[in-house]
DNA sequence: AACTTTCTTGAGTGATCGCTCAAGTATATA
DNA sequence: TATATACTTGAGCGATCACTCAAGAAAGTT
């Protein structure tokens, strides 16, 4: 008897994904989203409930991406070879909206508020180190890294330096693929 | 004839600063300066004319504190021990109201909207990566590091690494301190 | 075709945004 | 003490914010 609603649901939270990720989170308005999903303020609310639900939403297909990304380096070129070429891909995405990270992104926009998406900005943040961190721990059982180091150790600072390549990579007038390239050179060094 | 002000300019572009470094451009609202500021509507807005002009001067305000303490470093203990400091001391300080770099903050939530205060962050980001640069030739001049490499290269990465390093910070589930130690020690391998 | 159920529409809600300005107050000069 | 010159006050401006809801449109069932 119901009516379908004439939206793809997974479409309408990727093009949300991408503006969150643009222009942030109260950089977005509501109008700014009804633009862009094609949605009158009725639809958008039976749909996502909030601004911030689809916010959440939004970040979780993020994370989802970058993960299955990740993962698919991995497969095709091994664990270390998939960390060194990340940083690359990440910020050469011409697909992406933007070159920074989303998550680190809204985690420092909203951190300072105590706004529930900052700490769901940070669970994601943590689900991404731990990926790095098993990548690592993979290298070191295939030999390509010294199994000395700590894997957790290593993907603590391998973060931290992807977010800043990709907080440099958004500024026109920093060369971020240099930086990119020396990431990835002092994994050959461990 | 006239009638002074019963404020002290300095100290309330000081407090501006630690709120919008702290709560970002957005997520300051004129209520809170008010509040912060002890400054009705009327006087602020003859003092300081807009909120993004008194946000220009804060910013201003950060990047010469910025810049003062990394020259005091290197005057009491050289350039390459400066360099090696830097990090934990920006981590570290407990007056700071915030560990990320409001440089590198402002630009990520303004950058998309093309706002002015966007591009007067990535020029003070511009500004200290030439005090980071000098740093590295000064070091190279005192023999402390190889003088193969370039400067230039040398402080795009650390301003890089930097900003990495202190997004973390902001994270209480991050060991920012390992990383701080990680990159001042990669810097005695050059 | 009639009915039921859901989706869509868009005018409009109260709250908050950055900001203005006329009126009042304080202070230095004459 | 009178006057001139700021500075301070706070009610309130229009715009925009996220969001609501009553009414209408569309589609599956009978």
């Amino acid at each position: 008897m119901p009516r379908k609603p004439n939206y793809e649901r997974e479409d309408l939270i990727e093009r949300a994904r991408d503006l969150f990720w643009k222009r942030g989170w109260a950089g977005t308005s509501l109008k700014d989203l009804e633009a862009s999903l094609q949605m009158r303020p009725g639809s958008f609310y039976a749909a996502f409930g909030s601004k911030d639900a689809l916010f959440a939403l939004a970040m979780e297909k993020y994370t989802l991406d970058g993960q299955a990304r990740l993962s698919a380096l991995a497969r095709s070129h091994g664990a270390l070879e998939a960390l060194k070429l990340f940083p690359a891909v990440v910020i050469e995405n011409e697909k992406a909206p933007a070159k920074a990270c989303m998550l680190s992104k809204t985690f420092l926009e909203l951190h300072a508020h105590n706004h529930p998406l900052a700490q769901e900005a940070n669970l994601h943040l943590i689900r991404m180190e731990a990926d790095f961190s098993n990548l690592f721990r993979q290298a070191q059982k295939d030999g390509a890294i010294d199994g000395q180091h700590d894997p957790k150790a290593l993907a603590r600072r391998y973060q931290s330096d992807l977010i800043g390549l990709r907080v440099s990579a958004e500024r026109i007038d920093v060369d971020a693929k240099a930086i990119a390239a020396e990431i990835a050179n002092s994994l050959d060094r461990l």
